[in-house]
This record gives structure tokens, C-alpha cells and sequence, in this order.
DNA sequence: GTAAAACCCTTGGGTTACACAAGGGTCAAG
DNA sequence: CTTGACCCTTGTGTAACCCAAGGGTTTTAC
């Protein structure tokens, strides 16, 4: 099957299996004749595979590593292991950050209601801002991809 | 003050300070002779409200936007109270989506010492993996950051 | 007084996992 | 035989910086 064919299958986009193809997660045959890429069904497995490994959290070229163990012959589960029990902390880390995020947003806002809106006067932009506390220079805080 | 000193007062580093000078969240004075950069106490509170603005999970553009407001004089409040009541139910989103994902591994985990570990043979490349239920085509699951 | 250390500048490339557009070949249906 | 639906590759963009290179400047130490 070709590429839109196998992403429909999958229940991703084209330029997503293009682009797994780029990597090397996905090595389909070739026609011959026009260059199209043929995949199979071990294929369809192969990314079936990698989108569950995307949903436990897996990044690319991790999963790249999965799967190269898996080409020779090896087992690759220990090495799932290892990544899973040490992404997990980090999960669990990034969990209680934006936990405390929401807090600090949630009582800017609730703050709102006891603060005028005060015009910017040269020492003050914002009081609703700048009367959070000063972010401790030496912070595990990582900013939370603000993609709206 | 020169890059470096801006820089070490409010907790960052140069290359930080610099970038927000290209993106025009500061814009320091120059030394005519050198060319050096040159900032005052002012760019300094704008620092650390850029850097509280931050760990608000405000992004550079909307911190750019709420210091035009500003900077023209009028109160960006308004502006941040909308920025933040749309963020607020993302990042509570977010935070039910790492739980879920926490929660998946630690149940993978968990199945581990019931499973064998297997050579991929296949048709299984890893079962630990593949046990998981396919991910719903139509998903808003989106990707955690995977910096290991 | 001068040489090395420490800073400054700009430009350009790298990071993640794709999305998207351009420019052009291929193929099935009418 | 001409659409329209695909396919290909290549290049660009995304967020918020980090880092290296190449080259000027300033400070410090001998």
C-alpha cells in the first residue's frame, strides 16, 4: 500500500509517515517504476506500534532505539524499562510543576477581584504580576509549552 | 550595566538576556563608542517581570504584548486576566493528560514481572508495548516534552 | 606597558515532531 | 486527454533559548 493508504490505517497524517520514513523508523520497499514507497502490513504494525510507544511517552529517537534493538534479534524490553522508569519521575515532576502553576494562576486571578487595574506608572506594569514571588534563580521550573 | 551583570542580578543567563533584546522585550541603550549594550535599573524590573510573567506559563509573544500595552501606557490587566483564564483550563488539561500517561506506565511497569520479555519474533516487537490499547485515531493526547 | 583573561558583538546552526508549501512527476476516471 | 487525486523531494517554520565561531574591547595582573 502507499503512504496515505497506510496513514489512514493508522489514524495519522501522510506527512507523518513521510516523516517516519525520513527517520528510519519506517523502511518501506520502493516501486521500482515511479519511486512511490510500498508499504506492508508489518508496517501498519511497525507504526502501530511506535504510536502507542508516542502515547506511554517515548520520543522519537528513543523509539528509534527500541526498534533497532528489535531489528537484531534483541529483546528490547529492558531497554523500555529503563526509559519508562526514568521518564516516570519526570512525568510525575512536570505534573506537580503545572499543578503549582494553576495554583499561582488561580489565585492571580482570584487576587483580581481585591486589585485595581492600575495604569502602568513607571514602577509597576502589572501589580497582578509582579506581586507573585520572585522565581528562585536556582529553579527546576520548566515552562509548559503555551501553544494556543 | 553591561549583558553579563543584567544578566547575573536577575537569575539568568546572557544568552537569555540577549535574546529578549533581539526579540525587543528589552531595548537597551547603547554605548556609541562599543556598541555594548547598556541597561538601567528599569530594564532590570522589566526582567523580572518577564521572568515572573513566565512562570505564570506566559509565552514571549504574549509578554511582548502585554509590554506594548504597557509601554503605551495603558494597564495590560485586562489583557493578562484573558490570557490567563485561557491558559488556566490548558494547563488543567495538560495535567490530566500527564496523570493518564503517568498512569499507563506505571500499570506498563507493573504488568512487566507477569510478562516474559520475549524476542521480538515478528509479529511482537514488544509486548509491554503492544498491550496497550491502540490510541484512539481521534485523540487530543499531545506529546510530553521528552528532554531526557 | 602589555599580554592574557574575561567580556562584548553578530551571525548562523541546533534542539522536537511534525505541518505546510512549492515545484513537478504519476495515475485512475471520465 | 484532461482533470483531480496522489506521489516525490526539498526547504521553511514552530518555542525559547543554547552554543560555537570569528573578531573587537576592556579589565586585570605581572
Amino acid at each position: 500500500m502507499k503512504v496515505s493508504e497506510l496513514a489512514r490505517k493508522a489514524g495519522v497524517t501522510a506527512e507523518t509517515v513521510r516523516h517516519y520514513t525520513r527517520e528510519g523508523l519506517l523502511a518501506p520497499r520502493r516501486d521500482p517504476h515511479n519511486g512511490y514507497h510500498l508499504f506492508d502490513h508489518t508496517d501498519l504494525e511497525r507504526l502501530q506500534f511506535i504510536q502507542r510507544a508516542r502515547t506511554l511517552g517515548f520520543s522519537i529517537a528513543e523509539i528509534h532505539q527500541i526498534l533497532e534493538h528489535a531489528d537484531q534479534g534483541d529483546s528490547p524490553c529492558p531497554l523500555v524499562r529503563d526509559l519508562m522508569a526514568e521518564r516516570l519521575p519526570q512525568i510525575r515532576a512536570r505534573i506537580r510543576e503545572l499543578e503549582e502553576l494553576a495554583a499561582r494562576m488561580e489565585q492571580a486571578l482570584a487576587a483580581w477581584s481585591e486589585m485595581p487595574d492600575g495604569t502602568p506608572d513607571g514602577h509597576s506594569l502589572c501589580r497582578l504580576i509582579e506581586s507573585f514571588p520572585e522565581p528562585l534563580s536556582s529553579d527546576a521550573e520548566k515552562r509548559p509549552e503555551a501553544s494556543s
